[in-house]
DNA sequence: CTGAAAGCGCTTACAG
DNA sequence: CTGAAAGCGCTTACAG
């Protein structure tokens, strides 16, 4: 592998004017320039992002910190990494994905090894061990979610305020005035706990009868369907958090005999296009903003990295999409 | 950050030999290696893996090349994802997860950078061209797959034979005597292939009826469903590969008024226990191996560049768990 | 615009 | 068992 050393002597200069060409650092002389560019292309010269990283102890790297054990990756994930990755390479960084577990040991042994640049936190709880974690390291990140304190750290989210309204707005436009959120009884979870608030809320002001249905630990379809119908029978829809939980609840209910949309509407929050086409019938759903989450994050923790001036922590909606497993109440 | 220099002062001694300690390289009297241990845990020293990596032409990382665009990791992606890494960390080595476009143009970037000390390559295809970039930036590599030339190059794959004959005893068991197999029509992707022979060679020895379905690009399920009745209406049984396929038609046959598995049953191979468990009914699967293939694929890897003698290539098959979706013939 | 040189924090023969 | 020293391939003040 030729080195920067053998493209100076090859073009005849000092590895310093080299270095300023392969990374456009200073203002070099046409001539020069061209001679040097052509020594490079002679011997097939290519950078060492490890020296590189050295001398300047910026690797250029930015981790995706990833809790592989948790939530796996659905496709919304999969959107989600493929434009953070873009988002990254255009500003001449590299995204690796780290598959962490929750309590974020790994990031503690990681971080200090001086590998990355910067961590970008997925699946953000409210009170984030990981966090404090990444903060004691003095390792820069930004999150992808939010903690209990949302503005002590740039971050990007989901707006989970709008999401919620599009949702009520969508099944009381159908005729609906009682209606049922599915969610996990996970204190910590931002999502959840953002959902939740928002789904209260937006009932109130719009008049119809809210409630909060367990989801419980079924892994059965059926005991879950019939769990939901227990809870709260009176409710002519449910909003659910993810295509999995609704995709779950659907299937139940057919298995008990009732029929969706016919007895109960079903909506999934936070969802993906792909996923709601697996389900019979189809979802409707409010996608996520995989790639413009993916994005605006990379975006966050570069400009925090540069130390260009920071965006103001974005929010996103989801999107609308019309499915068939909401229609009029029965 | 205390480096390696401020350690070795602190307890009196060479560099060197902070060194050995570290990485437990060369043998240190127990008095010394105390010591630097005492001013490791006071320093609060952290090795830095970037002149680690410089100085010793070694970077102890592995990059997974995962061709995020085509086809999205499912959870059984998740589990190979994880395992792999684990295997990884046993070795003191780290797995970073690459996301690559599938004509392996970032590969050649990334492998010339001098980041990674080898590539574990995941949707190989027969003919695959990512490999011939590797080979040609000589990095080292496993694949998870094959190519057409299996031995050419360390790699670890699922036994579709022995998966095939598995599924196809399932069915024959339950009195099937006509089975159709649903496959994009792909001929360089090396399951689809490997598949297809395996299914036509199990069901001659076998001596049952075996039909080739072409799954074409349907993306609504009643069109799928209809175009496999059409194509192949004597078959009362359908094989499909991973468990997106499968759901669509169990999805599209009941749309069209024929239930699973009353009127046609259905399995799917290489699918995964918690993508079966969101069919409705769960469907019969043959579980892909995931945890193995990520053990085993990292594993030879990691031996390959430590030089030590390679591992036979491993064929590993899938596990058969019942489901609803399979019963005997109408 | 260009170069000589120090330095990034380690590893690794080599010598003792 | 331990140390002095060269070297990994770059970047970056500094000087000209």
């Amino acid at each position: 592998m030729a080195t920067m050393k053998d493209v100076a002597e090859h073009a005849g200069v000092s590895i310093a004017t080299v270095s300023f060409v392969v990374n456009d650092t200073k203002p070099v002389s046409p001539a020069t320039r061209e001679r040097i560019e052509a020594s490079m292309a002679e011997l097939g010269y290519r950078r060492n992002a490890v020296a590189r990283a050295l001398a300047s102890r910026r690797t250029r790297i930015l981790a995706l910190a990833y809790p592989m054990l948790e939530r796996s990756p659905g496709t919304g994930s999969v959107e989600f990494f493929t434009s953070a990755a873009a988002a990254a390479a255009e500003r001449d960084y590299h995204l690796v994905i780290w598959p962490v577990s929750t309590d974020g040991h790994e990031l503690t042994t990681l971080a200090g090894q001086g590998l990355v640049d910067g961590v970008l936190l997925m699946e953000v709880r409210l009170q984030d061990e990981r966090v404090r974690l990444l903060e004691q390291a003095g390792m820069p990140f930004a999150l992808i979610g939010r903690t209990e304190i949302p503005d002590a750290h740039p971050h990007v989210d989901i707006d989970f305020q709008a999401t919620v309204c599009a949702a009520v707005d969508h099944l009381v436009g159908l005729g609906h005035t009682r209606l049922g959120l599915l969610l996990h009884d996970d204190d910590g979870y931002g999502p959840d706990v953002r959902t939740r608030t928002a789904f209260t809320q937006m009932c109130a002001d719009r008049g119809v009868q809210s409630h909060l249905v367990d989801a419980g630990e079924h892994t059965d379809p059926s005991d879950l369907a019939r769990s939901v119908r227990h809870q709260s029978p009176d409710s002519t829809a449910i909003l659910a958090l993810g295509e999995l939980a609704a995709m779950h609840l659907v299937a139940g209910m057919r298995r008990i005999g009732l029929a969706v949309p016919d007895h109960l509407s079903v909506l999934a929050l936070c969802a993906t296009t792909a996923g709601a086409g697996l389900c019979d019938p189809e979802l409707t759903i409010l996608r996520s903003p995989g790639p413009e989450l993916g994005r605006l994050g990379a975006e966050a923790l570069i400009r925090s990295l540069e130390g260009e001036p920071a965006l103001p922590p974005a929010l996103v909606p989801c999107t609308f999409e019309p499915g068939g497993t909401t229609a009029p109440p029965p």
